[in-house]
DNA sequence: AAGCTATATGTAATCGATTACAAGCAGCCT
DNA sequence: AGGCTGCTTGTAATCGATTACATATAGCTT
């Protein structure tokens, strides 16, 4: 038997599970063949099977077959791990995603993946909203040895999380995507909030609505900020009144544009429009009103923010703006790569503005002749 | 300076940028401390270093406070890919979603990330349904450096990218969820699809529905196929017709959903109720009734699938099969990392059926007068 | 023929932890 | 005193690749 004349007795090949090692007991296969043993196999070193596989031009044609037949023969696969720790990277992006459960989130992280692996790159996410999210542990994940680069989808973390310049264990490159910390200075790609806001804003009043209402996100988060930001300054650009008692706060979620709504129905003089800061909050609200008995756009026209997919299959399909979701998760990891390519020197951060555009269907139309 | 007394010239500290070596050249700082670095300052081998880190009840107090102490003032870090490599695992599980983009698959993800994150897993992420992710480059994700273990929730993947039982290279624990791949052997969670089908078609009946339609999935899924079965199953027992032309192909997409809608239309006998897979199927079909005039509950009920966040706020409310999506997350999750725990003895593999419920809402009413 | 270059390959150090094994030491028993 | 036990700690092997450096060979130039 060929297997008898193998001297170091943990050889492992494909197929069998038993081997005899030199004192001819029967031990447990390793089960994974190493390079080692693909290099035993082929009769070369384990430094030409390395180079074999990541560089073949280098190793003659031969030789490259015969690693290649040796590496199927003895059903190789390359241990990363061991990869990794050599070249002291790992390969991986970490995702700080705020919420997994929003479905706002899905098609940024569908736009990272797809960019992310393509340049073989895995996607690790991790839900910043959970429990044990604290930030200690989180803090974990911000460490190189964990992945090479960082994309954060919430600008609700503690700043602290990621002052680490320059110290020891430093902090891989980072990039914050749709969310951001106000001053941080990271590489981030983002819309045009106050534009996006500003466009709903427009779009309403060309619609001859001059009493407009604002469903706001959580306070502090700088998409409730800009978006604010863009409303009150396109209200204004257009003459029209801002009223404190017509901006309601809201946390993007479907249950808070439901209770927008009855603050809207509770009102005495009721704006003829209302735009709301994310979707959920629109169709949160367009069906609590329908609910009351009041139908959009006859009795108020509604304006969400991020045509999610069920917008143009809701009733009635939304007037929105529209984010490219996916385009974002993409740019966000394009810009990562980049940044991480550029080795340590402190690249200056870029900002990566992408283009909203309104998507105008039924949930918004002229006033109705009661309104003013 | 007391540096200039060490003789290891890649010492690191935490504060300082540069040192010099023992022939005084300016050196870059390594940056990462390394466990050789912390057991320097504190005094003590690297061995307790270790064990102080990572089972602390063994080594001393005095000595245990030291070595954080040391952590602490040199800014340590583990190097997790040292660990992994020394230990030969990873710490990570690899979740195969199809299609990261649809929010069903969001709350599902998030129970896979709240329990492995607890229980101290990583959760990597990959989309099936991406251009890149051909067999080849998914069949590296199966490999055991790449992760202790997987979740797929893709049972249209081809049944060979898992036949690799007890071969080299050996096939970390598998734990199907949602979707499984008809007669493989392995772990799933799911739950009782024929089961929630009948629910609904019960509901229906109960509600004087005699005449019932079928949205279904995409051919060839076991979801389409275990919810048709029951639907079927139902109908029979009900005495209730079945009729071909009231079985609509769809593929869970609100799109296709929309689709079902216009042949429902184009119907001379129309179904007074229809059961419709998906929750996306049911608003698509919703919507399309809606553009052309017609009414739900009023012109036909409709019962959705899986209970997703915009159900009760769509108009009018849906009417669905619930199903605990982030609870079959993490059982999934548990699953896998039990069936990790247990070693490599091919333990049986195990089905968890988690219960669904019907979550009436208004979608499904009884039949309107016009109805036979 | 000597010397040089280019190409292909092998040897062994290296990445940074964990852990088997050995050993030191204090306390206790006989 | 000698031996034993239990508690700490250190030494060095190990995980499985990559890669700097050395070396061998062939082909070419002068």
């Amino acid at each position: 038997m060929i297997w008898d004349d193998i001297s170091v007795n943990h050889f492992s090949a494909s197929i069998k599970y038993f081997f005899r090692d030199s004192n001819n007991i029967r031990t447990l296969d390793r089960k994974t063949p190493r390079i080692q043993d693909v290099a035993r196999a082929a009769g070369v070193s384990t430094a030409t099977v390395s180079r074999a596989i990541s560089n073949p031009s280098v190793v003659s044609e031969a030789t490259r077959n015969a690693v290649f037949e040796a590496i199927r023969s003895t059903g190789y696969q390359i241990n990363l791990t061991a990869r990794n720790l050599r070249q002291r990277r790992t390969r991986a992006i970490v995702v700080l995603v705020p919420n997994l459960g929003n479905p706002f989130f899905s098609h940024i992280l569908a736009g990272i993946e797809q960019v992310a692996a393509s340049a073989g790159f895995s996607v690790l996410i991790v839900d910043t909203k959970q429990p044990h999210a604290n930030e200690g542990q989180l803090f974990t994940y911000l460490s190189s040895s964990r992945a090479d680069g960082l994309i954060v989808l919430d600008g609700s973390l503690p700043v602290a999380l990621f002052e680490r310049r320059g110290t020891a264990g430093g902090l891989p490159p980072v990039v914050f995507a749709c969310e951001w910390i106000a001053g941080s200075p990271f590489s981030k790609v983002m819309i045009d909030n106050a534009a996006g806001a500003a466009m709903a804003i427009r779009h309403l009043h060309g619609l001859g609505h001059r009493c407009i209402g604002h469903v706001s996100g959580p306070r502090g988060n700088v998409l409730t900020d800009t978006r604010l930001q863009g409303t009150r300054a396109a209200l204004a650009e257009l003459g029209l009144p801002v009223r404190r008692e017509w901006f309601f706060d809201g946390d993007f979620s479907l249950q808070s544009g439901a209770e927008a709504a009855r603050a809207w129905l509770a009102l005495d003089e009721r704006p003829t429009a209302v735009f709301c800061a994310s979707d959920q909050m629109a169709c949160g609200f367009i069906s609590q009103l329908s609910m009351e008995g009041y139908t959009v756009p006859r009795d108020v026209s509604v304006v969400g923010f991020d045509d999610i997919d069920i917008a143009r299959h809701f009733i009635p399909p939304l007037t929105t703006v529209r984010q490219p979701r996916n385009a974002i998760g993409a740019a966000a990891a394009r810009l990562l790569i980049a940044q991480m390519g550029a080795g340590t020197a402190d690249a200056p951060p870029v900002e990566e503005v992408l283009a909203v555009e309104l998507a105008a269907r039924r949930s918004a139309a002229p006033p109705g002749p009661a309104a003013g």
